[in-house]
DNA sequence: TGCTAGCTGTGAAACGCATAACAGCGTTCG
DNA sequence: CGAACGCTGTTATGCGTTTCACAGCTAGCA
């Protein structure tokens, strides 16, 4: 087979992409945003892996979902392989995410998304403690939820963080479903049930550290390490 | 086959159980005990599979690795199922966790461990800033990082949070282990190298919220929610 | 200029996990 | 009192992902 053929896999575009693929682009091109900013030209598959935790195949399968080709002699090109993922991955412009429950969580949320991640910001907060609601957090407005369905059609904010009591989570999820919302990353420790074309993804803590705990005490044998994302 | 048959499987005690199983089984737990203090006594596959967002004979083939059986007619009793499940995951007493990083995550973590998960407790805090150590934390000490070594092997603690800045993740880590720690939950978004035998699981909410995000704008078609833990 | 070395891209096999399918059994209802 | 139903435990099947293996290519070097 001739080098300058293009794969039936690429022609389909990203059509079926696995999110475990996703969630590996993404962290690929966050090693090599670091690589180009620690000044490194070239890699190769090998040492890319060897960074993302992952065994070299991997890497070169997953990166067959994206336009681009490394040179057999100076291996993939920095930026070039980071643009072509973020071309992939495709954040047409900045996407806009609200985040709904500012307490503890919400706030260290906040502090973690200010500055990093310019396409993604978070650009409405909101709250039901009238304490927390109609004023600037960290640069950004602060609404009652009731306000939600409103301000996240007008500012076309279709991606939302859920950090509320678990209570509240699901009636949280259900407003934002109502105001249009396309995925949710929820951190309430309750599994929300939502219709099926919202994309749901959990981040339930306190069951990863159970998770950790429960393998510290392993015959030791399994040495896996699974990325949660 | 007769009915009071025990599996190879059973018998072989809990050897080789994937991380997936685990992860569900904690999951499960957790439904039956908001089950049990909703007052429900007994429970159909099919019912906790729906809360737990699986399907019935996923729930089952998990709860083979439990020395309980149902009924076929009245299902699980709540309470005893939740007493093997916990027989199985196995806190023997009560086990320790420490949390490196006490900034805006680590103090929210603080807030969240508090009180629910008697299990699995805080014990003691490490930090670097010379403000945020040697006092209490919600009622737990906290220690500057160099006596991590010390602090840790006095009190047995064998199970760690890491909450401070990616920079300074891979040495605390370093520290963590040498300190003789079996298994780590690392929240800084770099994927640490370590022994094989010390089991790391990633929480990497940037990952994550990137993921949730491209997943938004897909062209309806993919609704499968993923579990993070 | 021909050869070796080492990397990439990818078809094909292997593996693990989830889903489907089935046997046993207690209850219930004809 | 028997038979049909519905649920459990378990075995078998299928599918998606990872791993293996190799062909093609490019540079470097004799
Ligand atoms: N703090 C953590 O580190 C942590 C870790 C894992 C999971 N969680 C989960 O995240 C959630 C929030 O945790 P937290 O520590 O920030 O709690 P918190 O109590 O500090 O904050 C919750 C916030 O949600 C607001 N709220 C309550 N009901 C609401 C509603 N119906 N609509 C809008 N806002 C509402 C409250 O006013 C409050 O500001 C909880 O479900 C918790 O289980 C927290
Ligand atoms: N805040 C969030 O919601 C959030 C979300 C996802 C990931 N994270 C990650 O969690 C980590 C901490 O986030 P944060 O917002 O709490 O940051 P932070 O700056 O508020 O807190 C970091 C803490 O770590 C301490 N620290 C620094 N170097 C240390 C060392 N060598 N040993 C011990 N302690 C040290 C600092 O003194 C500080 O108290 C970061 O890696 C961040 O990427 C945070």
């Amino acid at each position: 087979m001739t080098r300058k053929r293009i794969s039936k896999q690429l022609r389909a575009g990203r059509r079926t992409v696995s999110e475990l693929v996703v969630v590996r682009l993404i962290l690929y091109r966050r090693i090599l945003r670091d690589l180009a900013f620690s000044g490194t030209r070239y890699v190769f598959s090998h040492q890319l892996a060897a960074l993302a935790d992952v065994t070299p195949e991997q890497l070169r399968r997953d990166l067959m979902n994206v336009r681009y080709e490394g040179s057999p002699t100076r291996g993939y090109e920095v930026v070039v392989l980071e643009e072509c993922i973020g071309a992939f991955l495709d954040p047409p412009s900045t996407q806009a995410v609200a985040l709904v429950g500012v307490g503890n969580l919400g706030r260290a949320l906040f502090a973690y998304f200010l500055g990093r991640r310019p396409l993604l910001q978070i650009v409405a907060a909101f709250d039901i403690d009238p304490a927390k609601v109609d004023r600037m957090i960290n640069g950004c407005p602060s609404y009652h939820i009731s306000e939600a369905r409103t301000v996240m059609r007008e500012r076309g904010i279709n991606v939302a963080m859920i950090a509320v009591p678990a209570a509240a989570a699901q009636s949280v999820a259900d407003t934002l479903v109502e105001a249009g919302v396309r995925s949710l990353l929820n951190f309430a420790d309750v599994r929300l049930r939502l219709p099926p074309d919202v994309y749901v993804e959990h981040i339930d803590i306190g069951v990863t550290l159970e998770k950790v705990a429960f393998f510290a005490r392993r015959p030791a044998g399994v040495e896996r390490e699974a990325g949660s994302p």
